[in-house]
DNA sequence: AATATTTTTTAGATGCGTCTAAAATAAACT
DNA sequence: AGTTTATTTTAGACGCATCTAAAAAATATT
């Protein structure tokens, strides 16, 4: 599989785990930050190879053959972004990039190693589960933040949203995972809310609360 | 760079590194199995970028920008080695293959801090020299078996090959980095050694002595 | 239902890296 | 020196992944 095949599974399967719908040629497209034609392109491809299941004007989904690979490329990702932060050091909003280039080294032996190396994590810096060399993913019951009411409370124990500057914004406040998050006010107006994280008191918007994952 | 430029970098750097002439097309097109042709049209955009000395029908040597964009590919290569080695159990005939992917990894960040994670190793487990961020490379005197008189004794500090067939012959020999070798013998005939390592005494041919390097 | 708009696909082009076959140059040999 | 042989380069093609522009199909609007 080439590193274009892998990475056009990878956000089919990204786009379809929320909704199991098929997914549209547009949506790939604005998601890769490349062109539909380009993206039809890929999906014949893919669909010649038993990968995708592919119906012209319909939008696309995976096999199961599609659905396994895609598993072990965000199998790779999330295990190469746990080595970074645990083993060497990157802050939890450096390390997607980097993993975005690893994920695509092609060693069974060398990804199965580092997930023993790393004592088998079954999450990723971000919270994100990890699959197993099967593919099986320990789903965590989890709500967002900003499902919660007044006086509610829960850890933090994943982001929804993963990019740079969110994290830093998390990292500034002081919100990791693990925290303690309780609300305190939640405004009805703008849908904002006043919460307590540890011993400090902050305002969030309601786009952060969103984006908070609370166990 | 992509990586055709870098691997074609770095084959250079390898085939002018012993005899600091230039290096013939053909010379590179063997090594890296492919054909005549694609060498020299590799060659020409390698010119272009002031990374090689090219001259038509003369052969090819590195500019310095070169030599360095090559010691950076060989010091991410053998840092990768190293760290399949020493945390992933891999065993030094395994590693080459993983490590020819992993060494195109764009990150300065992350070859530093894999650099300091295993301790800033000078070689790598074959004895060869790791680059250090700047290039530099810090060089040992070391020379092969094979040079060796009867009698004369030295520690194995590296391989010259490092095919997985001959690794692998020297595991069942039990011959390793730091081993003990003694010349028992040299056989005038065929050039073939008696060697002690350690406590066992054996047969090598001259092939194998050309590959060993001691110190 | 007919028309307008949006989405998706097709057709054809480009860049990269590769190839084969043929031409040009260099080296080796009478 | 002239010829043969080997090496190297050029010319032209192909596969992959991408793009733009235009056509086709689906969806929305009146």
């Amino acid at each position: 599989m080439t590193y274009s095949e892998e990475n056009y599974l990878k956000t089919i399967y990204h786009l379809t785990s929320m909704t199991e719908e098929a997914v549209s040629t547009n949506a790939i497209a604005e998601k890769m930050d490349t062109k539909a034609s380009s993206v039809t392109d890929m999906l014949k491809k893919l669909a010649e190879k038993d990968l995708v299941n592919y119906i012209k004007y319909q939008g696309v989904s995976l096999t199961e053959n599609g659905k396994l690979a895609a598993k072990m490329i965000v199998r790779k990702h999330r295990l190469w972004e746990t080595f970074l932060v645990e083993k060497l050091e990157f802050s939890w909003d450096e390390v997607h990039d980097v993993a975005e280039q690893l994920e695509h080294i092609k060693s069974e032996k060398l990804i199965n190693k580092l997930d023993d190396f790393l004592g088998n994590p079954t999450e990723d810096p971000h919270g994100d589960p990890i699959p197993d060399a099967e593919g099986r993913i320990i789903k965590v019951e989890k709500r967002l933040l900003s499902e919660l009411e007044k006086n509610q409370s829960g850890i933090c124990v994943g982001v929804k949203d993963t990019s740079s500057d969110f994290l830093k914004y998390l990292d500034k406040q002081e919100i990791a995972l693990g925290s303690q998050i309780a609300i305190i006010e939640k405004e009805t107006f703008d849908n904002s809310f006043k919460i307590r994280v540890g011993s400090k008191e902050l305002m969030i918007s309601n786009k952060i609360a969103s984006n908070l994952y609370i166990q």
